[in-house]
DNA sequence: TGACGTACATAGATAATCTATGTATAATGC
DNA sequence: GCATTATACATAGATTATCTATGTACGTCA
């Protein structure tokens, strides 16, 4: 099932902030990492995500520094900031009350059981 | 809390066919339905309503039509259609596997129950 | 009579994403 | 040896969406 984007836009940054609250991250493992972590679910495109990432880095919820792997290609690493978890726990936050309020109306559950 | 308008943005169809498979609501009538059913989480502005619902109608997911209320005031009402009924099942879907994915990566939490 | 709530509508600014494209290297298959 | 695919970054431009601000109009209440 493709999902709309409208729907998936505003949960990018808290998808990508809790990736990196575990370990730092460069983008191309962030797209790999949220399609086999959702089934497929989330299926981010490069035009979509290094934007994103470099507003981040603007905004200060991450810092970036550049790595050689082990096979050679360069890679650009992110790392949260303080801000950035201040970020994320705001986010996270704000996504509770949200889907606590879709689930209540648009399926008639209050507690975001959603399905089971 | 003010909630992300990217995240509200992707579900605002949902929630009003959601509101309109029950009976026939008027557009004022649904920004104060959708805000006092999710304790004031949705706070839609006229600019914000409006145009959605035109677009809505446009695409064939409802029919209108104007009534006077008892008051005098003229009401426009919004009536789901057989396609707006498709439109609302696909959107619920769409809504679970979206959240439930979410729920997974951001809370660690496989069945979509949020903060319970 | 003035303020507020109801009820509709739209223009224009703003903001966000996606599509498409480009570069470059490594690995894989034939 | 050569072509294809995967990896890995980046950005311009089109498209799309919403929000802000504004306007109209009527009823009610103080």
């Amino acid at each position: 099932m493709k999902i709309d984007k409208g729907l998936i836009g505003g949960s990018t940054i808290l998808l990508i902030l809790t990736l990196l609250s575990e370990k730092d991250y460069y983008g191309y493992e962030i797209i790999k990492t949220l399609e086999e972590q959702s089934d497929s679910t989330f299926q981010f495109k490069e035009g979509s995500l290094y934007p994103v990432l470099h507003r981040m880095e603007n905004e200060g919820f991450v810092v970036s520094y550049r790595e050689k792997s082990e096979s050679g290609k360069e890679r650009k690493y992110y790392q949260i900031t303080p801000l950035g978890q201040e970020q994320l726990a705001e986010e996270k936050e704000q996504w509770l009350v949200f889907s606590r309020a879709v689930n209540k109306i648009a399926l008639g559950n209050e507690f975001g059981l959603a399905g089971a």
